[in-house]
RNA sequence: CGGGGCGUAGCGCAGUUCGGUUAGCGCACUGGUUUUGGGAACCAGGGGUCGGAGGUUCAAAUCCUCUCGCCCCGACCA
């Protein structure tokens, strides 16, 4: 029998699923638990991807007109009372701020002292105090469209905690609007929708599936949630983001009012909408494999990474100065948006060994030159979107020449994988056995990755879509934009049904 | 927050059932030698209050109680 390759990663994807992707995040070094329960350390190159991500989504959002803004994390708790359903869905997971101070208790510790007359929360989402703002700030339609963007963080008391996919505390861009009418306000969520789902597939390489939320997966408080899902490789979806439109139920809470053209005061319209670094986790779950990370080009912190290869100082001081050309032909040149990014990992340890630790980080490009390369001047080529030992070799200026075409095949390739994955798993079905069947493990003890997205009708009734989650564990993930009007029966009950929904287990 | 599992060196683990030399192993780390187009070999080292606090005992990683943390499943959620 053939030896198994061995693989950086330990447990395989297949082996055990949710601890290969622990051990992906810890070997690329992307973070780790703290100190602090459910709470995580973003670690540089973790951070890295983000500030990434920001940066893009910040432009974007830019180009269409938003601005920034930075409001309080401390919100009253009579702000956050406003709205009823807003309330309800978010009291479970609030941290209070009930002190101001601390003193000595008397034993050589420390005790809260100073009781608030009014307790904070620490926000887990801004609609309410930033509304309190637009409040002052809008008063007539010539105010509006007002189109704000904040980069924040936020805390939800989670009780199950997952590095990226769910913390205590993450980061996220929240975006709010206020709009003089319905239908501005609705075009501006779809706007935003898109926007999301144009940078998953165009920068993170993320097919995603764009949908409306069901009401009882809609954001607290909202008319409507618009969500782009992710599958990941195990099969499960991954809410990657949402846009939602709040009609005028969080202007009527926070008094978000203004003077219409025709002199009458109307309550305005508004919208939010946000996206966080669990997609960072989505990332990994899409592209990564049994070898760590796989980091799409247009995101990566470091697009190229240089390993030179030398015996003695001798070889040492020719690959140097070959690999230092290389840089500096390198360094100037744009991908994209950005500047290049190309890193000569030049630490005194075996090649080897740095070679793997970038294949764990999934950087896109390696090159590996030592002394036969430099008197060929040629570098010797390893790519991300191949099998480690798949290295070819080629000339330095060749390479220079073509740096940002290999990048771009990189990007196209692992997209590509993605959606080809995804479109295998995307099944339609009609018969409640076939899709009972389907997400069924075989091995109940010790479920194998099984499932996908299951496209079944669904006739809108909310008591169909419990019984499945409660039966199977599966919820509907989103009705489905793109689609055509079709008679059908809704797989749960047999009513008729004209249109199909995604239904998938998910994170 | 309920059910299950696990905390032993930086990482991965053995040892715990049935208490008994000086707590081991692999990788990593330090020094040396030899190697090297590539996740090196050999030699010699460093590093542990066995998650924490109590208790039982002549003796506790091992038994008991409490506690903290992590992981998986569930409920909840970006």
């Amino acid at each position: 029998m053939a030896k198994k390759e061995k693989t950086a990663i330990t447990p395989t994807r297949q082996e055990n699923y949710p601890g290969w992707y622990q051990q992906v995040v810890k070997a690329a070094d992307l973070a780790e638990n703290s100190e602090v329960r459910g709470c995580m350390v973003i670690k540089p190159w973790g951070y890295g991807i983000w500030e990434n991500i920001q940066r893009t989504l910040d432009d974007k959002f830019k180009a269409t007109g938003h601005v920034n803004a930075y409001f309080p994390l401390f919100i009253p708790k009579s702000y956050f009372e406003k709205e009823a359903e807003h309330v309800e869905g978010f009291a479970k997971e609030c941290a209070v701020v009930t002190h101001s101070r601390l003193e000595d208790d008397g034993h050589g510790g420390l005790k809260p002292a100073g009781k608030l007359t009014e307790e904070l929360i620490v926000r887990p989402t801004s609609e309410t105090i930033i509304g309190a703002s637009f409040a002052k700030w809008v008063s007539s339609y010539r105010d509006l469209p007002l189109l704000i963007n904040q980069w924040a963080n936020v805390v939800r008391w989670e009780l199950r905690t997952r590095l990226f996919l769910r913390t205590t505390e993450f980061l996220w861009q929240e975006g709010h609007t206020v709009h003089a009418s319905s239908q501005e306000a609705q075009d501006e969520t779809m706007m935003i929708l898109k926007l999301y789902a144009d940078f998953a597939r165009e920068y993170l390489a993320m097919p995603v599936i764009e949908g409306r939320k069901t009401e009882s997966e809609k954001f607290p408080g909202a008319e409507a949630t618009y969500t782009f899902e992710a599958m990941m490789q195990d099969k499960k979806a991954l809410q990657a983001g949402t846009s939602h439109f709040l009609g005028q139920k969080f202007a009527k809470a926070s008094n978000i009012k203004f003077q219409s053209k025709e002199g009458v005061e109307e309550f305005a319209w508004t919208t939010s909408w946000g996206v966080t670094t669990r997609l960072i986790g989505a990332l990994i779950m899409t592209h990564g494999d049994d070898n760590g990370v796989v980091l799409p080009p247009r995101i990566a912190p470091v697009h190229v990474v240089v390993v030179p290869i030398y015996r003695n100082e001798e070889e040492q001081k020719t690959v140097m100065a070959f690999v230092q050309e290389l840089e500096d032909a390198l360094k100037d040149m744009r991908y994209h948006e950005r500047a290049l990014q190309v890193k000569v990992d030049d630490r005194d340890l075996r090649g080897g060994e740095k070679v793997w630790e970038w294949i764990k980080k999934g950087v896109p490009v390696r090159l590996e030159v030592g002394p036969r390369d430099v008197a060929a001047a040629s570098v010797f080529m390893g790519r991300r979107d191949m099998e480690p030992r798949q290295k070819s070799g080629m000339k330095m200026t060749d390479f220079v020449e073509n740096v940002t075409g290999i990048l771009d095949e990189i990007q196209n390739n692992i997209f590509k994988k993605a959606e080809t994955f995804m479109n295998e798993n995307i099944i339609s079905m009609d018969d409640h056995d076939v899709f009972c069947d389907y997400f069924t493990p075989k091995n109940a003890e010790n479920p194998e990755i099984h499932g996908g997205f299951a496209l079944a009708h669904w006739c809108g009734d909310a008591s169909c879509e419990e019984n499945v989650k409660k039966d199977l564990k599966v919820t509907i993930r989103c009705i489905p934009l793109a689609q055509e009007a079709e008679e059908g029966r809704c797989i749960v009950c047999g009513k008729p049904s004209t249109k199909r929904v995604i239904y998938a287990k998910s994170y």
